[in-house]
DNA sequence: AACTATTGATAAAC
DNA sequence: TGTTTATCAATAGTT
C-alpha cells in the first residue's frame, strides 16, 4: 500500500524502520478500534516499540479486564491455571479492573457534562445531554432560589420580632414618661417622634445587604416587610 | 475501502457484522503481524467476537510474556503494581481503596452535575455549579449547531452541484432542439420555457426537509442556494 | 466463498 | 512529525 511492494521482512534501514513504526502502529491502533466498534467486539492491543516504548489499545475498559476475560478463556480451554497466583490475588485483580472500567466511564460522562470531547455524539446523543444539562440547571437554579427565599423568610421573622419589641419597649417609655409627667405635675410629655431612634432598625439593612444586591431602599413602613421583594421572584442567570 | 463510505458506528444488521468481523479480524492479525515483522515490535492483540470466541496474536512469545511486560512498564510509570507476589497482595488492597474513594468522589460530583443532592450546598457552591452547567449546555448547543451547519453547507453543495448538472443538461436539450428544427427547415422553434419541466429539482427539497421543519418554501431562484435559512442561526431549546 | 469497485492505508519524497 | 502523492491493500456490497 504504498510506492511498491513491501516484502515481510525487517525493515533494514533504521530510519525507514521507525517511520513505518509510527504509521503502522497508528493504523492498527485505528483498525483495532474500529473492529471493536463496528463488530462489537473487545480488543485488547499491546504494541512495544523495539526501544520499548509501549502503545495500547483497549475496547471500553482497562487493558486488565480483558487480560483477565483472556486467563478465563485460557483457563477454561486448557484447563490450566495461568499464571498461578493464588486465587485471591486473581479477585483482587478483577476487583481493580472492575473499578478502572467504571472509573473511566465515570470519567467519560463528566467530560461530557462537563460540554467537552463531544465530537463522537451525533445528533440524538447531543440532544439528550442538552436536556439532561438543561433539567440540572434548572434544580440548580431552584434550589438556589429556595436557600435565598428561606433566607428572607428567616429575616422577615427577624424583623418581625425585633419590631414587636420594640413596639414594646416604646409603650413602656412612654409609660415611664407618664408617670413621671403625673410625678411632677408639670413637665410636658416629649414627642413620640422622638423615640423612634432608641432602637433603630440598622440590624435588619444589613442581614438584607448580604444577601440582596444593591437594591431600591425598603420602605420605613413596617407593613413593607410583610412581602416579599420583587427580585426574589426572578431566575435571572447569576 | 470498499464500495461506500462506512460509518464508525455498530454494525446493526447481525449477518453483516458476523461477515465483517470475519474479514476485519484477519485483517488486523495480519497487520499485526506484519508490524512485528517489518519493526521489530512486540505485539499482543486479543480480539473476544461478540459471543466471546478469542482470536489472539502474539508475537515471538506467549501471551503470558507480553502481558507480563505489559505489567512491568504499568507499574514503572504508574507505580501501580500488577506483579503476583506477597508483597503486592497488600498494595492491591490499598490500590482498590484509592480507586473506590475516587469513585465515591466522582459519582457524588456527576449527582450534583445532575442537580441532586444538592441540599448541603451553600450559596457559593450553588453559584459555581451553576455556572458550569450554564457553560456546558452552551457547548453542547454549540456543538449540536455546528453539526446540523455542516449538515446544511453539505446539502447546499449538494444543491448547488445539481443545479450545475441541470444546467448543462437544459442546454444541451436545447441545443438538439436547435438542430432538428434546422434539420427540418420547416417545423417551429419550442419555447424554451417549455423545457424547465425536463428536470424538476425535487431531489434537493427532498434532501432539505430531512434537516430542516417545515419552512418557507424555498424561492426558486438559484440564488437563494448561496444563502443559509434562519433557523439555522437560531440557538433554541431543542 | 469468490468477485470487484471503491475506499483506505501507506511508502516515498519533501 | 506533518503533508502530499502515487500505489498497493483491504474490504463492502454483490453474486
Amino acid at each position: 500500500m504504498g510506492r511498491g511492494r513491501v516484502e515481510l521482512k525487517r525493515i533494514e534501514n533504521k530510519v525507514n524502520r521507525q517511520v513505518t513504526f509510527s504509521k503502522r502502529r497508528s493504523g492498527l491502533l485505528k483498525k483495532a478500534h474500529e473492529i471493536s466498534v463496528l463488530c462489537d467486539a473487545q480488543v485488547g492491543l499491546l504494541i512495544f516499540s523495539p526501544k520499548g516504548k509501549l502503545y495500547e489499545y483497549s475496547t471500553n475498559a482497562s487493558m486488565e479486564s480483558i487480560v483477565e476475560r483472556y486467563r478465563l478463556h485460557s483457563f477454561v480451554e486448557t484447563g490450566i491455571p495461568v499464571a498461578a497466583d493464588s486465587v485471591s490475588q486473581m479477585n483482587w485483580r478483577h476487583e481493580c479492573g472492575k473499578l478502572k472500567d467504571n472509573m473511566e466511564a465515570l470519567q467519560r460522562r463528566q467530560m461530557n457534562l462537563a460540554g467537552e470531547e463531544l465530537e463522537s455524539f451525533g445528533h440524538k446523543e447531543l440532544q439528550q445531554l442538552e436536556q439532561q444539562l438543561d433539567s440540572s440547571l434548572k434544580l440548580t437554579r431552584s434550589r438556589k432560589n429556595q436557600l435565598m427565599v428561606d433566607g428572607i423568610e428567616e429575616l422577615v421573622e427577624r424583623g418581625r420580632s425585633l419590631e414587636e419589641q420594640n413596639s414594646i419597649l416604646r409603650d413602656k417609655l412612654t409609660e415611664n414618661h407618664k408617670h413621671r409627667a403625673l410625678a411632677t405635675m408639670i413637665s410636658p410629655l416629649p414627642s413620640p417622634s422622638s423615640q423612634m431612634d432608641v432602637l433603630p432598625d440598622s440590624n435588619i439593612r444589613t442581614y438584607q445587604a448580604v444577601v440582596t444586591p444593591p437594591e431600591d431602599e425598603p420602605p420605613s413602613n413596617s407593613l413593607a416587610w410583610k412581602m416579599l421583594p420583587q427580585w426574589m421572584l426572578n431566575q435571572g442567570k447569576s
